[in-house]
DNA sequence: ACTAAGTGGAGGAAATCCCTCCGTTCCTTG
DNA sequence: CAAGGAACGGAGGGATTTCCTCCACTTAGT
């Protein structure tokens, strides 16, 4: 394969997460390939469909997310603590809110290595949370699987519903969310959130 | 008017309101005819535009909303904890997600009589929640706001995307949501949550 | 029973998005 | 540095979805 080649194939995964995680899983291709700087052309050649598309996104996502937890689970003897919040703003940054309908949706006819990498995943997430129940940074009474699942419905698709003000709202809804999940109750950052006339 | 039309008014706002929170506030209108078993002429004639239909269920969901923030202010001596509870279960039925973009995306042309509604809501909104705060139940390092935007968007039209794990999802992430909203921690339901494939 | 208000849904117009095709560009290798 | 082929871009026809009008028919109300 031709180096530039690849290269642009790269930027289309990226262009693509990004696209997803702003328009939704069903945004228009053309505004993918758009962002990438490519030609839609470039954009059917390298990815005969939507779905290989996404799947390509899901597997790098996936891999950041699992070694984000691999390190998560390092980080855990010195500063627990630390280790939490910086996998669960790194998460935040992924967005993988948009991924989900891909990795969900068709479950049977997922690409076998995808598949695997989403068990891998989710396995190693399971466990850096288990170990933080265990040190009792969070609560017992939840299931991994439905952290993920908050982080990721408050990281969905915006499609400008409040633009600006919600690059403030969604991390300080986050750290909410995170005070949720402790067994006692945890501080939070000063709001930066405008009064804005929204609602 | 007509009595039977008025009746039908009312269910073509009714269907409208459940259609829009399941799939998003850009779904056909004819959906909502179809839902509301009526004929797609009947919705253009008594909603010529998208927006005034939606403007139509912003009334009726803001002056709910508000009557529900009335009474939960009235429980507030008695019981504040059951009142607030009761509150967000309530809104949460409501749903209201998918509304937020009728109500923001063109705040200049919100009809007055919506907007001076959205005020009013949220005035008593805000005021339950600072009474909240001064019980005690509430932290005060959380604008109003913030509360009622985590709400929006863990009840957002999720599009299938996981149907009946969801059911039991959202009420608890609602909770972790208010549990995190609390000075100190609180108890969680036990997780109805089925170790389901997703993730 | 009469009338006017109200209805349904077919179907053309419009918008969106998909995806192929082919002339052009630019890596790469010798 | 030239030749060959890999890779590109984007126009545009086709398919799909959604909009929204129009009019023959139905029904509430007096």
């Amino acid at each position: 394969m031709r180096a530039d080649a690849l290269e642009r194939r790269n930027t289309l995964i990226k262009a693509a997460r990004v696209v997803f995680a702003d328009r939704g899983h069903d945004a228009p291709l053309d505004a993918i390939a758009a962002r990438a700087g490519v030609g839609i052309a470039t954009l059917y050649r390298n990815f005969p469909s939507r779905d290989e598309l996404a799947h390509a996104v899901a597997r790098t996502t996936l891999a950041e997310v699992r070694e984000l937890a691999v390190r998560g689970l390092d980080d855990c003897g010195d500063d627990p603590e630390g280790a939490w919040r910086r996998f669960v703003d790194a998460v935040v940054e992924l967005r993988m809110g948009a991924l989900v309908p891909a990795l969900v949706n068709s479950l049977d006819e997922l690409p076998p290595d995808v598949r695997e990498s989403r068990e891998l995943t989710k396995a190693t997430v399971t466990d850096f949370i288990h170990r933080l129940q265990d040190v009792g940074l969070v609560r017992e009474d939840v299931v991994p699987l439905e952290i993920i699942m908050g982080i990721a419905m408050l990281t969905r698709p915006h499609v400008l519903m409040f633009e600006d003000a919600t690059a403030n709202l969604v991390p300080r809804l986050i750290t909410v969310f995170l005070a949720g999940l402790r067994p006692d109750g945890a501080a939070l950052p000063p709001p930066i959130l405008p009064e804005s006339d929204v609602l």
